[in-house]
DNA sequence: ATGCCGTATGATATACGA
């Protein structure tokens, strides 16, 4: 089974990137953030012609959104609201292995890492805060569960391109690394990138659209993230970061993530 | 680290991204 996951920043802008990354890496499923558009206008049927008849879709007009697209079918879709909000973050489904997949897009963030004066910064505080809960909540070691999405956090030193420069830039602060931290033992996730690549080593899934010339300076991070629970950590048999889409034309500034199961 | 780049929208400026 491969589940892919990527930030695509406008679904319907960018359906042809999204079409020849399916064809380049057939994945089963493939979880999308910032789709950016309301339920009745993602590309449906074009989704489906392209190989993936299953969709699980939860978007609004302009911001955020979320969306599984699957050549395989699922029994449940669900949806979780966090911080009292409707605002497209969440959205889950179970195979018919039992195993469950869920698409999260956290909040950016804001400039300014402090609650008090930010209420984004507050507001993605809260929202992982809500989502560890959730989480520990229905802990079972038995639970066969992918967490995947645009967490917009680079955990580790190399997961941003200058650890001592971004430590008070939002996505890298102590502050935020704690809470994904928390999230992470919730369930004692297995974070699938780095279950492979030792952490002395840089990788990135994001770079901005402000650099010139993005490949030149690299100067990315690690936002975008594939979490396995226990009972599923022996299935993990390969991940790809395919880095080329960055430079595809009008591209999205995240690049897809792509881990390999065997279960 | 700051960028001044890219997305969307009853839009020709503004909010948002990170």
């Amino acid at each position: 089974m491969r589940i892919a996951t990527w930030n695509i920043n406008s679904v319907r802008l960018r359906l042809n990137l999204v079409r020849r990354f399916l064809r380049k890496y057939q994945p089963d499923l493939l979880c999308l953030q910032e789709t950016k558009t309301e339920d009745h206008l993602f590309p449906v049927k074009a989704l489906a012609k392209a190989g993936y008849p299953h969709q699980a879709i939860h978007g609004q007009k302009s911001y955020n959104g979320v969306a599984i697209i699957s050549r395989i079918p699922f029994t449940q879709r669900r949806i979780r609201y966090w911080c009292g909000l409707d605002d497209c973050r969440h959205i889950s489904v179970e195979l018919d292995n039992g195993a469950e997949i869920h698409d999260l897009y956290v909040p950016s963030g804001g400039d300014e890492p402090d609650p008090d004066i930010n209420s984004k910064f507050a507001h993605k505080l809260q929202l992982l805060g809500e989502v560890t809960d959730w989480f520990a909540s229905r802990g079972n070691e038995d639970l066969r569960a992918v967490l995947v999405g645009d967490l917009n956090i680079a955990p580790l030193e190399n997961d941003v391109w200058s650890h001592k420069q971004l430590l008070k830039v939002v996505s890298h602060t102590p502050v935020e690394t704690d809470r994904l931290n928390r999230l992470r033992d919730s369930l004692d996730w297995t974070d699938a990138v780095r279950h492979f690549v030792p952490a002395d080593e840089k990788i990135y899934s994001w770079w901005s659209y402000r650099a010139q010339d993005w490949a030149k300076s690299d100067r990315g991070r690690r936002l975008d993230h594939v979490w396995v629970t226990p009972a599923l950590k022996n299935s993990l048999r390969a991940f790809y970061i395919p880095k080329e889409t960055r430079g595809w034309k009008q591209p999205s500034d995240h690049v897809p993530v792509v881990v390999d199961l065997e279960f």
